[in-house]
DNA sequence: CCCCTCGTTGGTAACGTTACCAACCGTTAG
DNA sequence: CTAACGGTTGGTAACGTTACCAACGAGGGG
């Protein structure tokens, strides 16, 4: 019966032995050979090359002030593209900073975030970077995080003081919502999230008030914020077209909802059903938006970028250079016309 | 001058002062509290609760056989969504068995990659998950990874014989081809990677013989297996529709592949611009894909279910019930038609 | 010629944890 | 009443690493 791990690693002592040196001249060599002979390192370098050594971070991370060299990141849905491009700029910063990430999807449970959170901190991260969810925060806590630097992205938690980077989520709804009441467009559906949900809420804001602020009314019954995912959302869309009195647009809050909505429009087109064709504008961009067959404004970000300006926060603290209050930074949002 | 990390993290020690118990009655409590009394493990859990205390996984890995918990995952490009969802399906599976996966971004950079796994190694991963890039694979051997179990996904590496996922590259690229022959099609575009990419190879040899084996002649002028990005691909796409002969459906590889294309076909519909309107074979799915000018049909497969089925491959070689040749799975795709 | 300095090397201890063993207790059977 | 037992608790050592200090030797200046 064999053992699953063939082959123990070789340790700084084998490696030592080897060389015919101490273990402290191979540690030495390996942190860059200052005040160690040159020819020592060369033996101590092959012997390494011989072992297939490979010096044991978590053993070093063990000593006192040395960083464990690991960054938390815990994401609602890796599964959205746009989150996976906000992990793809978060890992570049780290790498660039020598550092890797440690990655933990919550599934927008707040029960899962705790237990990330929980084992990132056992893991002795040097910081911590969350897409929260919308649950109780009492884990995210300063004290609770053994004062381990967080910063939030994308979503506020109330209570909670840190680094802090955001959308101009209101601004690009209310922007968005505009240029549909500029073309001349007075009914308007909206579409979006839950108001537990952070951004659900803001983009709502938006809308609203570009709506009040023109004058036009808001009627609930063209309003539907509690679709998570395309299929409901497609339903949503259903009804508000299927509506006596329908919109001739409707504003998307984010990708899920402007996917669904597009799917029930060209079913109805397919299917040559009569009913206005609404035009569109969507929180969030898509690929080939432009070949869709009505008209759609995107409002768009980037989520890399995001990925980037929250491991930059993040970095600032863990360097010193940040100011002490926390620092929120919010990004803004293009338009593109179709 | 305050330092960056306001308090050290409580150890064990404390926990057990606090408690009036020694630091094995600590462990043990957290560990199961197996023969502990209930009193005793009521006042470590007060202690452990008010000190905020997190036990130490690297100092704890650090203690012979132990796992370090954690899984090395090194995938080519996070940005696609495709990827995306393949670390969501091998982050789901770690979870299930109580491992966090460490995640880095190769860019299909060889050198990049030698880099990432050899700091995994250095962490002390249980095991490594790979998109390989097609470069050297020396670094990747057994020995050479301390005999860590290694599972490759989408991709094979020459010369490395190891557990490997991929999907049925040259069944799905086969069939998609012959639905356009059967509708008619005997003018067949191809859009894909260059025959380094193993993906793009197979994806290519799919092609070949389906046309071979109608006795349909493979015209190397529309044909374009070099294209790494939309922008690359939408070019290729207006090329081989200038063609003086052009074709009259394509074959698009890989989901880069297809949006340029159907940008480029979305372009001439909205300019007027005369030239065929090429059906479309995509091997990848995309949302939206039936609101196309062209009908597409789509090769889909499940990127999640291909980082599960990695991460079962690897979790079966840790518990050693793996069969001792390394496996190799190749998943099913489908074929939606329009 | 000796002492001091500096570059180089090695020994020791500590980081936080847990496996192992020893010690202790109360209980029960003989 | 004693011995044995099982449940419970604590001490020690070790995991792999590096900071700190001591020691050594060569070279140079007095």
């Amino acid at each position: 019966m064999s053992t699953s791990r063939g082959a123990r690693q070789p340790t700084i002592k084998e490696v030592a032995t080897l060389a015919g040196v101490s273990p402290m001249t191979v540690s030495r060599t390996l942190a860059g050979g200052v005040n160690v002979r040159p020819d020592l390192q060369e033996r101590v370098m092959a012997a390494v090359r011989e072992l297939g050594y490979y010096r044991n971070e978590n053993a070093r991370s063990l000593r006192p002030g040395q960083p464990s060299g690991l960054i938390g990141v815990a994401i609602t849905n890796l599964a959205n593209p746009y989150y996976g491009n906000f992990a793809l700029g978060v890992e570049e910063v780290a790498a660039a900073h020598g550092r890797r990430i440690i990655l933990g999807n919550t599934g927008e449970d707040a029960g899962r975030e705790r237990q990330l959170v929980s084992d990132f901190i056992g893991r002795q991260v040097d910081g911590l970077i969350l897409v929260p969810t919308s649950g109780d925060a009492a884990h995210l806590q300063p004290e609770r995080l053994g004062h381990v630097p967080l910063v939030l992205a994308s979503r506020r938690v109330p209570g909670l003081d840190v680094d802090t980077v955001l959308l101009d989520d209101v601004g690009g709804a209310y922007r968005g919502t505009v240029s549909l009441l500029d073309a001349g467009h007075t009914r308007i559906g909206f579409l979006g999230n839950r108001s537990s949900v952070f951004t659900g809420e803001r983009r709502y804001r938006g809308y609203e008030q570009a709506m009040t602020e023109r004058g036009v009314p808001v009627d609930r019954s063209i309003i539907a914020r509690d679709q998570q995912d395309v299929d409901a959302a497609s339903r949503a869309a259903r009804a508000m077209l299927d509506h006596p009195e329908p919109p001739t647009a409707i504003f998307s809050a984010n990708n899920r909802n402007t996917i669904g909505a597009l799917r029930e429009i060209g079913r109805r087109i397919r299917d040559g059903l009569p009913g206005p064709r609404p035009a569109l504008v969507s929180f969030d961009d898509f690929e080939l938006s432009e070949l869709m067959p009505v008209p759609v404004t995107v409002i768009d970000h980037d989520a890399r970028l995001l990925g980037r300006e929250a491991a930059t926060l993040l970095f600032a603290r863990l360097e010193g250079t940040a100011e002490s209050r926390p620092n929120t930074i919010e990004l803004p949002v293009t338009i593109e016309h179709p």
